[in-house]
RNA sequence: GUGGCCAUAGUUCAGUUGGUUAGAAUAUCGGUUUGUGGUACCGAGGGUCGUGGGUUCGAGCCCCAUUGGCCACCCCA
């Protein structure tokens, strides 16, 4: 019995007109990354279990894809070990879970062949064990551009308006949220509970979701003294301009220094953006914002759409200042952001925020009554290609023609030559306006430039 | 990993308290129209009802398990 074709849970086909879409989404922030300067770069689809597991906290170890060891894997194997001890034995590859790790890799691996700072981008499909919903696959494509080997906040300005210009081009509204891990580390100080920084940023950053009382009932939960949690009250509850916000962080850490530090940054990136101006999209400080990756150290970046149903963000990144040190390179900082490209996609589609140009590839096809005509075509249909234009001719040359036509209908094809034996003795081909349904007789060199 | 809803043609869905041969729309192919597509009309092909088991004289419908999908939590792009 023939056996019901699928992909496997979480990850799904694209066809020739979702691929357009698709590569219109990539070619546009490619053009973005590389007017800002930076190079692309490719890694492995797998890497080293051992390069990957403890980078994106206990949760992100479960949810990375593992690659059972070919041949007898069991072979000399204590199957009596608990799971993750056996996973360790039976597994030494990975699906990578992210770009920044494997990019982390990179450079320790290259430093001597690199120059400072180094500024690449990466567009490839990662992979994600989790259990799949709106907006999350189990294959999807990140576009990370970052900067390693400078600690300038000039890129952290170079990133925002880089979101700014990939969001512009396609139209989709979008409001970048910014934060500081310092500022974070700062009120962990300041209430008396440095090291619960993890715990408080998890329940703050579910503020939105939960609300105040939902994140105090976390934080009481995850053993967070009642003194602490008052302390935190005013800083959860405030709510004013980016300048008030920050007026009012600057009494509040007074202080701390690692969170006047954390200020300083974000003033710094704010005064610089309101000078230049963004193009369309909003920016705003989000105290709440934190993040999970365990990795950043300074600036935080979350972008979401302002329209569709989507809610969850469609780029993220931040500043990690010791990523390398974990593969033995020190005083490495690093800064970088990444766009969802299908969550980007699913947007999108949702508001149809495509031009119609996406989905034109081919410009003009020959339609033929037979063989005779066919071969007449060939010889223009190469004159044609060779002026740049995508043209094709329909293979079957004993087709009908209403077939042919609705060929090139179905593929959006805007311009049709028709040639029959008229055409072949005159040298004047019928050339048709698929849109406005216009026809008339016109030599090659004519169809080229009406064309092009 | 936890919970809720769902699963019938390629796709979107009907299918009565369990009862004979499982329907529609759309898509595909063909025809009306062998030099004109997107509209219209006619016709054809396409389903062991996700899979496995159970209850029953009888299951698309009831029960159990399993797999998959959607959604929420967790986490995240």
């Amino acid at each position: 019995m023939a056996q019901k074709p699928s992909t496997p849970k979480g990850t799904r086909d694209f066809s020739p007109n979702e691929m357009v879409r698709r590569n219109y989404i990539f070619d546009t922030i490619k053009q973005v990354f590389q007017r800002y300067g930076y190079l692309p770069i490719e890694t492995p689809a797998m890497e080293n279990l051992s390069t990957l597991m403890g980078k994106y906290g206990e949760e992100g170890d479960k949810l990375i894809f593992k690659i059972l060891n070919s041949g007898d894997f069991k072979e000399g194997v204590d199957l009596s070990l608990n799971s993750k001890q056996l996973t360790n034995k039976i597994s030494e590859k990975a699906l990578k879970y992210d770009l920044t790790v494997p990019f982390a890799r990179y450079v320790v691996q290259h430093q001597h062949e690199i120059t400072f700072p180094f500024k690449r981008y990466q567009i490839q499909p990662v992979w994600r064990a989790d259990r799949p919903q709106k907006g999350r696959y189990r294959e999807f494509y990140q576009c990370d551009a970052d900067v390693i080997g400078s600690t300038s906040l000039l890129n952290e300005v170079d990133l925002v308006q880089m979101i700014d210009e990939v969001f512009t081009t396609l139209k989709v509204p979008a409001l970048i949220k910014i934060n500081n891990r310092k500022i974070l580390n700062g009120i962990a100080e300041i209430i008396g509970e440095k090291e619960k920084i993890v715990t408080i940023t998890v329940a703050i950053d579910k503020l939105d979701k939960i609300g105040i009382d939902g994140v105090n009932k976390e934080l009481q939960e995850n053993g967070l003294s009642n003194e602490a949690i008052q302390k935190l009250q005013p800083l959860i509850e405030f709510q004013g301009t980016t300048l008030e916000k920050l007026n009012f962080l600057k009494k509040l850490l007074a202080s701390s220094n690692i969170g006047l530090s954390g200020i300083e940054e974000v003033e710094y990136i704010f005064k610089t953006i309101n000078n230049l101006k963004l193009n369309s999209a909003d920016i705003e400080l989000d105290i709440t914002l934190a993040r999970g990756l365990n990795y950043y150290t300074g600036a935080i970046f979350e972008v979401k759409a302002t329209i569709g149903t989507l809610t969850s963000s469609i780029c993220g990144g931040g500043r990690y200042d010791d990523l390398t040190s974990i593969f033995g390179l020190l005083n490495m900082s690093g800064v970088g952001i990444s766009f969802g490209a299908d969550r980007i996609y699913d947007v999108m589609n949702e508001l149809n925020l495509y031009p119609e140009s996406v989905t034109e590839s081919t410009k003009l096809l020959f339609v033929t009554f037979g063989e005779a005509e066919q071969n007449y075509c060939l010889p223009l249909l190469s004159i044609v290609r060779k002026a740049g234009l995508n043209s094709e001719i329909y293979p079957d040359a004993n087709a009908k023609m209403k077939k042919q036509m609705s060929y090139a209908d179905d593929k959006k094809i805007p311009f049709v030559v028709i040639v029959g034996s008229d055409e072949m003795e005159s040298g004047l081909l019928s050339l048709k306006n698929m849109a406005t349904g216009e026809q008339e007789k016109i030599s090659i060199d004519n169809i080229i430039k009406k064309i092009k």
